[in-house]
DNA sequence: AGATACTCAGAAAACGTATTCTTAGGGTAA
DNA sequence: TTACCCTAAGAATACGTTTTCTGAGTATCT
């Protein structure tokens, strides 16, 4: 009656049971407590009074919250969520909970974040992270436990876990080469994206050694996107055409069948990041998929060593592959032929 | 020097500057301070410092974390990361941070993460909750802010939030009906989905108006679901598919196009949610459409209202309404005609 | 000119918890 | 039997912040 409407508190349990605010601490805390009558009555009133322990002033008191946060780019993008379920299962595992935002593809806001939830969290996971390397400085003079995905950093004390998308792009470029492509357009992603640099290098790369023309325009991370620019690409003389991710392809293939051109017959679209819609499509996308369950699980686990000693970071890197279905195919016979 | 390692504090400031804490905390705060020479003390100490506010010692000291947690039951469906834009960009305009946790379709998990969130958060928002009624009971009594989406519960003092799908599946029903068909399967959702339960009733509702018959099979709510249970539907004879939501409709497209039945000419496919990708299929889905980012927005502004006063709590229902694309058509002439 | 009101910044308290410190009591050993 | 040690639980403290309280100095009004 003392408080009318606020929480219940180790204090009221204490008045109730009859016992000091540190008994009552320790009672529900599992320490030893020799007086059973007095752990029996304790436990009976915390139950009585529907206690539960304050979660902010327990954060407060130990100095750390047993949580992690992470930012993704863009949750619409069903490549995070896998990621995500990754993280979620090392880090659960270990008794730790996950905070998720969402940054809206916005360097700024996924700055901001940071800042915000490194305030809440013990460790962040930053996946895919858009920001510019100076905004990168600025987090890491915040000393907080950071691990990057899908983006290496120099000389900043981060946990970086990669895709070696080259890998993925190299195996891709041999395919398309070896049904008889010699003109490939790229889809290229955001300017911000760490990984489409990535991909763009292994596509030149691999595509310079076995003497395929690549058509690079940009368009984006959005099956919108892909849908808007893939005309560009027409205009091209390409034969088959890669996308920087699964939405963008998505997008490309629905431009193509408004365009009344068949795939594979007319023109060869490839995807990345295999999104789990990918083999459910018609035709279903051949694509790079890369372990993104495993790339949340080792992230999860990189970070739990930071967490124990800062000085930790290491780079990972995890191996891509092409998965062929059916929207690739040899390039149509040349109508002057 | 005096702490080696540890994060300076307004202590550690006011020493700096040669001012009081209370000095310090009203200067970072924007409180009235006379003394211009002073507030600038106090600003080049923190700046020098590197001076960062323990966010969980201030949101102790307030009891207030303006933080907003939602759980929803699969991240991966692209239904939900449309209602959280729509939740983001309500809260966060009204300078709240946004938790997202994913509770993976298990029940005991999605109690597990209210529970803990409840701890860390200042209201939350359950997306499409799978809960029994009793753990909602349990959550009743913790006594936070809490508004659902996508469910109705009785007598709790929550906001709900939800669809009304009986009308989607009723213009869905007439639709197919005045395409011709009479024989009509759904892909039933989860069991413990209160969102199937009022999808199923609207469209038995329709389909008894309008004199058609209705074949369920349970599915779920994945297009492995989908792909796996369609055939079931197939030996009822039935000349059109409803789908619990898009995802298993996209699940038994790809199987129809295994089968080589052509959509819409051999049998008809119509989804629910209308997800991003449905637009970019080949067909392009027939679906009933929802107002997923205004849910969010409702869920958001109808959760501000419960964090100043829990007593306004109120159901609010948004439309739902078909969409018709080209996953629908007459069903196929009877082989005997 | 004297007293009162007001302003400004420092001192101190409070939020709820976990834990260290303290004290009282009992048991054991010399 | 006394002294010492150990145990068990209560008292007190600290975590970092915000805010109320307080006291001193200044200005204003009569």
């Amino acid at each position: 009656m003392n408080s009318p409407r606020s929480r219940p508190t180790v204090f009221d349990v204490a008045r109730s049971a009859q016992a000091s605010i540190a008994t009552v601490s320790r009672v529900l805390n599992g320490r030893a407590v020799a007086d059973q009558a007095l752990v029996d009555r304790v436990r009976a009133a915390a139950r009585e009074l529907g206690y539960r322990p304050n979660t902010v002033a327990r954060d407060f008191r130990h100095g750390v919250t047993r949580t992690i946060g992470v930012v993704v780019p863009d949750l619409a993008n069903p490549f995070f969520p896998d990621v995500l379920k990754g993280l979620a299962h090392d880090l659960t595992a270990s008794d730790h909970r996950l905070l998720i935002a969402d940054c809206n593809e916005d360097p700024d806001e996924e700055l901001r974040l940071v800042g915000e939830l490194s305030g809440r969290c013990d460790g962040i996971v930053l996946c895919s992270p858009r920001m510019s390397t100076q905004s990168l400085d600025v987090v890491a003079g915040w000393g907080i436990p950071l691990v990057c995905t899908n983006r290496e950093v120099e000389g900043l004390p981060f946990g970086t876990v990669g895709i070696d998308s080259a890998m993925g792009m190299r195996q891709a470029v041999e395919h398309l080469a070896a049904l008889g492509h010699r003109d490939i357009g790229y889809l290229a992603g955001p300017s911000s994206s760490w990984s489409d640099r990535g991909r763009r290098a292994g596509l030149e790369a691999a595509a310079q050694e076995r003497g395929v023309r690549v058509v690079i325009v940009g368009a984006g991370s959005t099956s919108h996107a892909g849908h808007v620019v893939l005309p560009e690409l027409l205009n091209r003389n390409v034969t088959a055409v890669l996308a920087f991710n699964d939405l963008v392809a998505l997008g490309a293939l629905a431009r193509l069948r408004e365009l009344g051109l068949d795939v594979p017959a007319a023109i060869s679209v490839v995807g990345f990041d295999d999104i789990p819609v990918a083999a459910f499509l018609g035709p279903a996308l051949t694509t790079v998929t890369v372990p993104k369950h495993d790339l949340g699980v080792r992230a999860g686990a990189m970070l739990r060593q930071l967490l124990v000693d800062r000085a930790l970071a290491r780079r990972e890197r995890l191996p891509s592959s092409l998965v062929v279905r059916e929207s690739t195919g040899p390039p149509p016979r040349d109508i002057a032929t």
